[in-house]
RNA sequence: UGGGCGAUCGUCUAAUGGUAGGACAGUGCCCUUUGGAGGCACUUGUCCAGGUUCGAAUCCUGGUCGCCCAGCCA
């Protein structure tokens, strides 16, 4: 993936992935001043899990493991399991699988509940140390000695006990004497601290519940900034990436870093995606399934890996775009439309090219032989030569798309209407001759004649058309169930709210459109999972799991481009 | 309001005291057997006010605006 050789042609991809930013010069500063001595780059990445990944975990992905893999390091996958509560081992199963599918293998395979024996040590350490002291007072109590943002907190009465009780208590916590919630131990700080972190933060709960991992061998269990820092020092990770708003929590783990005497490790803070018309907050995409407002969690609306992997989306064209829309530390929300290009791109090059009719209407040819039927030599991937060639079959009907043909043509319409001559592509000239309509004046038959020297799309006497169409013969014509997918959300920013409004108001009620009837070149009946197809002139499709024998359904991943259908806009506007 | 973090084209992001550049979006033209793709061109920006300096997006001072923190969640 690394080109060191200037001579060598470099495609846009390829430097969009090794881009500069501000992590990657933190890193080869501290790999030139050997701050870590020889040691490698050690990063990690470290999910909770507690839902399924979307393309937001993809940034930290791609952070993680790429800068690791950029300087010769090396990157740990580590679930960040210290709340059994939430946490469930079909997330942990869908999480290595994405992981993988986006294109990234970690090092080691770690738990935070791995620790959970190392963590108990260093709790004891702290009491022993007066660090750190059992508390009885309820979780109330403790929200209300914290003090606010502007108030300092009060110091619990519980905070001067004797290191021989908390050691006594904390061992009882453990040993399951108490109920949940009646005691915590919490580190010994400073109750004043302007930073609330600091307020002498909760090291352990009780929790009698059994844990994915560890089962019933523990009802204390601790906290995420207790656990977090520590796990990074126990893998001797260099550079811990996380997202802005742990910022505040650095203190915490420096406080127990120092306290332990352990692995320092160097936590940076980069910010979160945001992309526009989507949501990304795990709890609101729980919600989305559990109230079946989408079909899943992999839903091709959903912005989880499972989602848009679905939908047809490339780990390649992910990581393009998280390469592209950079890292900072700044809160901003990049354009949907700079993943949708990055996706666009990627099929354009690799999707096999094939045609189908949408919203059929038929063509007849009328000067065209009955009963005839013959085949065109028509090119896989205009893009790509090696794709090669298939034949497809044409004859005297055949289906167009309804949009492609108007009786009453617009201004700056290319395409068939009466007395106007198009190309059938890859197949021949048609000219409209007449309409058939219904009782109600919809046009149902656009009748043609053709001429037969233009075969292939090209007229010996140099006749130029002002437009190609696609189609497919009606007598060859497979049937098959279209899913066109739009944004999920109705609003560029769903969090634009009225008073009382929830983000779920904003959902995009037309977010997604189901099409029955329509009408594909028969080589798609072919078409295997994860294959990609560039529908032509219409748009990126792919083949759904939902599809049986006999029973084709095909997602729409993006739309083609359309100047048409902005020249419109224009025009109406 | 205490603390922390941040502010560069419409959007995202470079420039690390020395020509404000790229990508996406937009506009126009060219090309085209996909109104796709491609090519060319164009437009738009350093939050504000002072200061230091030969020179400031960058350093200093003071404002303004935005985000995060008061879970026994992560």
């Amino acid at each position: 993936m690394t080109n060191s050789n200037p001579e060598s042609p470099v495609t846009p991809s390829q430097v969009a992935s090794t881009p500069n930013n501000f992590l990657g010069d933190i890193i080869a500063e501290d790999v030139r001043t050997k701050k870590y001595g020889d040691a490698q780059i050690q990063t990690r990445f470290p999910p909770e899990p507690n839902g399924y990944l979307h393309i937001g975990h993809a940034k930290a992905i791609c952070i993680d493991f790429g800068l690791a893999d950029q300087f010769g390091g090396k990157t740990n996958l580590r679930f960040d399991d210290t709340n059994p509560e939430k946490e469930e081992q079909e997330y942990v199963d869908s999480i290595m699988a994405d992981v993988r599918w986006l294109g990234f293998e970690w090092d080691r395979l770690c738990y935070a509940s791995d620790y959970f024996g190392q963590l108990y040590e260093w709790a004891l350490q702290l009491i022993k140390a007066g660090k750190a002291y059992v508390d009885d007072l309820t979780a109330d109590e403790i929200r209300q000695h914290r003090g606010t943002l502007t108030e300092p907190g009060k110091d619990s009465p519980y905070r001067d006990r004797s290191v021989e009780e908390n050691l006594d208590l904390f061992t009882r916590m453990k040993a399951g004497e108490f109920p949940d919630g009646t005691r915590v131990l919490r580190a010994k700080i400073d109750m004043a601290s302007p930073n609330l972190n600091m307020r002498d933060p909760v090291m352990y709960r009780i929790l009698h519940a059994s844990h994915q991992r560890t089962g019933d061998e523990w009802c204390i269990y601790p906290m995420y900034d207790y656990a977090h820092g520590q796990s990074d020092s126990l893998e001797r990770v260099t550079h811990s990436m996380c997202t802005l708003e742990f910022t505040d929590h650095q203190p915490i783990y420096r406080w127990y870093i120092e306290q332990l005497g352990i692995f320092p490790t160097q936590q940076i803070e980069f910010d979160r995606l945001n992309i526009t018309y989507t949501m990304l907050s795990k709890r609101k995409l729980l919600q989305l399934v559990k109230e079946n407002r989408v079909s899943g969690w992999d839903d091709p609306r959903m912005p989880t890996l499972r989602g848009i992997r679905r939908r047809g989306f490339t780990p390649e064209a992910i990581r393009t775009f998280v390469a592209a829309a950079g890292v900072s530390r700044t809160n901003g929300v990049t354009d949907i439309e700079m993943l949708e290009h990055f996706q666009r791109d990627d099929l354009n090059h690799r999707a096999r090219r094939a045609m189908a009719v949408l919203h059929p209407l038929k063509l007849v040819i009328d000067n065209y032989p009955e009963g005839q039927e013959e085949f065109v030599e028509v090119a896989n991937n205009p893009e790509d030569p090696s794709a090669g060639t298939r034949q497809v079959p044409f004859s005297r009907e055949v289906y167009i798309e309804h949009d492609d043909f108007r009786e009453v043509p617009p201004p700056k319409y290319y395409r068939l209407s009466p007395g106007k001559e198009v190309r059938l592509r890859n197949a021949y000239f048609v000219t409209a001759q007449s309409v058939v309509k219904d009782a109600e004046g919809n046009v149902v038959e656009v009748h043609c004649t053709y001429d037969p020297l233009s075969r292939g799309g090209n007229s010996p006497d140099g006749r130029k058309v002002k437009s190609t169409m696609h189609w497919v013969s009606a007598a060859h014509a497979i049937s098959a169930e279209i899913r066109l997918y739009g944004n999920l959300f109705a609003k560029a920013d769903p969090y634009d709210l009225e008073e009382g409004q929830d983000v779920l108001d904003n959902l995009n009620p037309n977010s997604v459109e189901i099409l029955l009837g329509a009408k594909l070149e028969p080589s798609l009946a072919n078409a295997k999972l994860e294959d990609r197809f560039q529908f032509e002139r219409v748009g990126y499709f792919c083949l759904d799991p939902d599809s049986a024998e006999g029973k084709l359904v095909f997602n729409r991943t993006l739309a083609l481009k359309d100047s048409w259908a902005k020249e419109q806009k224009k025009a109406g506007a």
